[in-house]
DNA sequence: CGACAGGTTGACCGTTATCAAAGATCGTGG
DNA sequence: CCACGATCTTTGATAACGGTCAACCTGTCG
């Protein structure tokens, strides 16, 4: 894994140093990092453990530092969708910061995770003073919106079929040439993630497989045979 | 309609006025705004001509004067779904802005439309040099992001008739005690907006008509009866 | 007044959710 | 390191939800 060779170094020492290779923070100079690193704060979470839920007052920034975070929303019905799953240099928790302060999503440790926080008076400051900090995130939350404005347009037009198959198609298409992936999340979580169910999963893969799109091998991963039919869905 | 009150006055001035009530630029010293409305142009579009299509290049923000914009992406299978309307003060072209430069949606005036487009080079000027305005475009982007993941969570959870009465029951809370609402758009344009066909519109507003939870009135207009029954499906 | 887009209604069928039960996999503790 | 239980996954049978196609109605605008 690229973040073992990225984070191995630092975050055993000082495990505050991750932040130097959020894309949000990677422009900065060093005496500006020096600042913003004396205010972060780190935190430590066991498998399962919530980081946070709902309804929960909030002024704080998450940043993975290590380990993996599931974050997921209830429907007005109560039912659970998975909306991302954050990695290694990820980061969560912005949207209570800039709005009312509220988290709408709950968010929980997937394994052992090393968070770092920063608090939303210690950003605001920072963003007054290095605008150029704004920008980045700007950018950041424009790439978030695009994709879940995206997301919804495939919720409100494909049917699940077709939706599973673009999913497997960016999971190849972010995998630089390789035919096969593991597949990032649990059946059941995918189930969540794309507004399905995890039978309707297991039969449609079964489906793709039988009509030679994929194959399916053990540890969750899925080689594609045939990417141009997979989009043609 | 309170648009034609907050903008009557101003728009058929000097159109640039308006954007003195978007609520990115209201906080801003007079001489700010000064500076900005000099760099803004204004354009005008007919009823039904397009503003941008996807995978156009762009370098602009668009800001509705006056008028009606009808925002919509295609899916993959080359399905519409419309994504928003802009009112009066709304914005739009924002992602192409902080991201990769090419639009990702369609926007088309729906009725005479006059909108003040305000460059990449000169915003970008203009947030460095007054960092507030990002914090303000930050919430306005968090908002965006909070409503385009609770929709992916409705279309991913919640059944058809679900989703519309919930739809309406927002409508009816952003009402202000009345009971009467005037839909915001077309039944066809509802259906797309919530993943459906103007069949099913048609069909679950009837069923929710006989079951006493609304009344369908002429000229768009829907009274709801019982708003707690609507929110319980 | 006529044309045309939008809206409604009906019949039908495909997709997918649901329920149930068996099978595989994973993590845990002995 | 193995065995156990819990959880995830698969498979089958069934039914409901909603899409599609076609016909007819309605209002809106030139």
């Amino acid at each position: 894994m690229v973040e073992d060779k990225m984070c191995g170094h630092h975050c055993h020492e000082g495990s505050k140093a991750c932040i130097s290779f959020v894309p949000i923070f990677n422009h900065l100079e060093s005496e500006q990092m020096e600042e913003i690193m004396s205010t972060v704060q780190s935190h430590s979470y066991k498998k399962g453990e919530i980081i946070y839920h709902a309804g929960e007052e909030s002024d704080s920034l998450y940043i993975v530092n290590n380990g993996k975070i599931r974050i997921y929303r209830l429907s007005e019905a109560g039912k659970e969708q998975l909306v991302r799953i954050l990695k290694t240099g990820d980061f969560t928790g912005e949207l209570a910061l800039f709005q009312n302060g509220v988290h709408e999503s709950f968010a929980e440790a997937i394994v052992d995770t090393e968070v770092c926080i920063i608090k939303r008076a210690d950003l605001q400051e920072f963003l007054l003073k290095y605008p150029s900090i704004s920008l980045k995130i700007l950018s950041e939350f424009s790439n978030r919106l695009e994709q879940s404005e995206k997301q919804t347009t495939r919720f409100a037009t494909e049917k699940v079929e077709t939706r599973i198959a673009l999913f497997l198609a960016e999971c190849i298409e972010n995998n630089e040439g390789l035919t096969e992936f593991i597949l990032p999340m649990s059946r059941k979580d995918l189930a969540s993630y794309l507004g399905t169910t995890p039978e309707t999963i297991s039969r449609r893969l079964s489906v793709l497989e039988e009509r030679g799109y994929i194959k399916q091998k053990p540890q969750k991963v899925i080689e594609v045979l045939d990417l141009d039919g997979l989009l043609l869905i």
